[in-house]
RNA sequence: CGUCAUUUGCCUGAU
């Protein structure tokens, strides 16, 4: 069962989890916990947690007794896939059977709901997970204050980190990356530039996460020389860039125009031996819509080897829109429909916002309508671009028509 | 100490 074990282990993390489900169906050996564990943490790497809680159920039959890291991997799976109620429920089982859950099933738990119901919730979870006399760990602290920054709640942010430090914890390289970023996406990237100094005198070296933080926070500034100076430098600084960091630039460098900067950025990053990623394509065909060859975009994604995703399509019907070619964002839809690609809020709103720039508005219309039947919630991009229709239509009337019913939707209007 | 294992940070598309 040992050497069995292993293999399964060996598969499972090469991401041949299949296989590993195989071998276990393939009789022979009885697998035993350390088996299950092995494959419901590899499922939930994956997010393939029905197959997860699968393997739960079954181990549970055969007589064994699930472990609390095999409950913390569901519930953290259960988290990501939105499945809240399911994590819940979970957590309530795994009490009910006698193991007790711990700081880390908290930690995923408070995680996901901070992610779907805010993180105001996740701080009620936390305070009562503090009152049944659980110590918080410095994780706990770092998705609590990620999520306050991500809802720019810079104070309270501050505040927890004060919590931290009071609770005689040190904060990690992680802790001062969620502040990197937070100050970066509240556009205080100087803050964030001297944070990812102080960070290293205070014995915390900086990585490249961090790094990566503080490029994007200079590139959506338009402080794209800064940025590139920051990618040069990083890796006397012991941290090599890697896809990201170039993503990252590329990015900022198409944003201010400098098409010839991005692709000699692109050049670079190939010749560093680092490997463009379905981003990095993305980026570059989004940028060359930007400047209105949607053509070029085309043919270089179809060179890439890489298939074209949700992001990438949109891009190119957003193009399309914007040249004034209308029916071939609509084919381009239609095709990338048939190929089983599922369009997101931000496909539809491109091309409702594209018909109704058009003239088109009763498409645009059926548009909001199917998506919305096919389980798609519309949300104030996708109303914006219909009311704007509607109003530069001189239908005023219809227009606040939709604004009540967007409103009545639950949508707030900005 | 024969085998396994859980939680936190960075990049791309729409008004």
């Amino acid at each position: 069962v040992v050497t069995y074990n292993s293999l399964v282990n060996g598969l499972c993390k090469n991401g041949r989890v299949d296989e590993a489900w195989m071998l276990m169906i393939d009789k022979g050996f009885s697998p035993n916990v350390i088996t299950y564990s092995t494959l419901i943490s590899g499922l939930c790497k994956e997010l393939r947690v029905d197959e997860a809680m699968k393997c739960l159920h079954e181990m549970i039959q055969l007589g064994l007794r699930p472990h609390t890291i095999i409950y913390n991997s569901l519930i953290d799976g259960l988290g990501k896939t939105k499945r809240l109620e399911s994590a819940k429920q979970l957590l309530e089982k795994m009490v009910l059977s006698g193991c007790k859950p711990d700081i880390v099933s908290y930690n995923a738990l408070i995680h996901g709901i901070s992610r779907e119901q805010g993180v105001s919730e996740a701080l009620k979870l936390f305070d009562s997970v503090l009152k049944r006399g659980y110590e918080p760990e410095v994780p706990t602290y770092n998705i609590l204050i990620d999520g306050l920054l991500k809802e720019d709640r810079v104070t309270e942010a501050f505040e927890l980190f004060s919590g931290l430090m009071k609770g005689g914890l040190e904060p990690d390289a992680i802790t001062y990356t969620v502040f990197i970023d937070g100050l970066c996406k509240a556009g205080r990237v100087d803050d964030a530039l001297l944070m990812l100094k102080d960070m290293d005198e205070k014995g915390c070296a900086p990585d490249v996460v961090s790094h990566n933080a503080v490029i994007n926070g200079l590139c959506k500034e338009k402080r794209v020389d800064e940025a590139e100076a920051l990618v040069s430098s990083m890796e006397a600084r012991g941290c090599s860039p890697n896809a990201i960091s170039f993503n990252t630039l590329i990015c900022g460098q198409c944003r201010v125009g400098k098409w010839k900067k991005a692709m000699a950025t692109f050049k670079l990053m190939v010749k560093r031996g680092v490997t463009p990623t379905v981003v990095t394509y993305n980026i570059l065909v989004d940028g060359l819509c930007k400047a209105k060859q949607v053509d070029e975009a085309r043919e270089l994604l179809s060179t890439s080897g890489f298939l074209a995703d949700v992001v990438s399509c949109t891009s190119l019907i957003n193009g399309f829109c914007k040249e004034g070619r209308i029916t071939e964002a609509i084919t381009l839809f239609d095709a990338m429909v048939d190929k089983g690609r599922v369009p997101d809020v931000v496909t539809y709103s491109a091309l409702i916002d594209g018909l109704g720039k058009a003239g088109r508005l009763e498409d645009a219309r059926l548009l909001l309508e199917a998506m919305e039947a096919k389980g798609c919630v519309p949300n104030v991009y996708t109303y914006n671009s219909l009311i704007s229709g509607l109003c530069g239509l001189e239908k005023v009337d219809e227009g606040l028509e939709l604004f009540v019913a967007m409103v009545e939707k639950g949508c707030v209007p900005d």
